[in-house]
DNA sequence: CGGCGTACAGTACACCGTACAGTAGCGCCG
DNA sequence: CGGCGCTACTGTACGGTGTACTGTACGCCG
């Protein structure tokens, strides 16, 4: 890294180094601080290097997309559809708050791609077998993956706020600005909002209150 | 946006006249394209002139956030709890959809300020009445939030790629890579994944099955 | 009418993504 | 084994960004 007046050797870049030097450089900097240049650097490179390998700073991004739904296997689920559906979504929600990265990805780019796929296979084929309609697993898959995407991202973006002093400050700060003659609920409950605006117990609730309100969707032909 | 050889007089500027300029090049242009730059001209005006009114590009961002959320009201909602909570949640809904900016604002920044309070003393009294405990409500609030953000960023997203003709074509392609053998379901279901990737009626069926979870709570007294 | 505070302008800097052109090392063929 | 071509890398450059610092002239108040 410090020598940078030799030439760097013939293959020292290859595309799956990037994509982890990349998501290193995520993890470390934070997804809007990383730059082509910051990488090229840190793989003791030129910038425009990676250009043999990605047409586009976006092309990159998608790859580390892809490069992080591949490390975990998110489609292991087996018993009731209704345990299914939860292995599959606390599967993807601690993915996601591990990688606060990939979740700033998905907020800012239209496609999951194919490599959710088998997730979504696993869900759709749970609600399919409990007597959900096409068209209404298909519902109950999309309102799942949207419920897991929106909690995870308010999570993620909690915990980052409340990680730095100066963030610490601003929440103390947003919550005093709540009148209490105007909203004396929310102020009654400041402390609790403040508490579940994150956490396991949190999401537990609401994927456990989303999946019960599924239950009408099965077909009663089972026998039990 | 006429001569820019001219001085522009005194107090051409001000907060609010900025804000709205802003937000309807962000409309126009996207909020990624957005640049200070580009609303100062459109302003007949210097860059640095903006920074009279705001310390930085996020205050601004800020600003323009609050500015939404302070143009519709959220709170007007009566009857029984659930129908209330549909009431801010579709509100909400629909906010974010008429102003993709917002979205991308809040999925970029920690807090939504207290400007939402409103909303929020909204369903959390409603819920307080129909007998949450105090723990619960907050919960069934946050999860209610979250859920909204979820679906209203991944269907704006959807529309945003459904309107060129470009992203049609990932779409499809997308959906084409996905393997027949190893996800069955998937592909069986290709059409009503496609169909439920927004729209009211999603939204509907999530959100209805998320209130339907949340009624085991109303009894302030319920054995687990 | 004169001075002053401040709302604007101008210049400059560091950084970004990336287009385009050049160069050098590796692998292959003679 | 030698030379050559392909291509992985480098260098330079352009137009863009946010914003720090400095200058300037306008409108208000004494």
């Amino acid at each position: 890294m410090s020598d940078k007046r030799t030439r760097a050797p013939r293959n020292t870049l290859n595309p799956e180094l990037i994509v982890t030097t990349a998501l290193g450089l995520m993890k470390t900097e934070g997804v809007e601080a990383f730059s082509l240049r910051a990488l090229a650097k840190e793989l003791g490179v030129g910038p425009m290097a990676l250009y043999t390998y990605f047409r586009n700073k976006d092309e990159l991004i998608d790859a580390v997309r892809d490069h992080l739904f591949s490390t975990r296997k998110l489609s292991s689920a087996q018993g009731p559809w209704q345990q299914q559906l939860r292995s599959v979504a606390t599967g993807l929600r601690e993915l996601l708050l591990e990688h606060p990265c990939l979740l700033r990805i998905l907020a800012s780019r239209p496609l999951k791609g194919p490599e959710t796929a088998a997730a979504t296979e696993t869900v759709v084929r749970a609600l399919r077998e409990a007597g959900f309609s096409k068209e209404n697993a298909a519902r109950a898959h999309t309102s799942l993956f949207t419920f897991v995407l929106g909690a995870a991202l308010w999570e993620s973006q909690m915990n980052a706020e409340k990680q730095d002093p100066e963030g610490r400050r601003r929440l103390r700060a947003t919550m005093a600005a709540v009148s209490e003659v105007d909203y004396p609920t929310v102020v009654d409950l400041a402390g609790e909002l403040a508490a579940t605006s994150g956490g396991d117990a949190q999401f537990e609730f609401g994927l456990t209150a989303l999946i019960m309100g599924l239950e009408p969707f099965t077909t009663p032909r089972r026998s039990s």
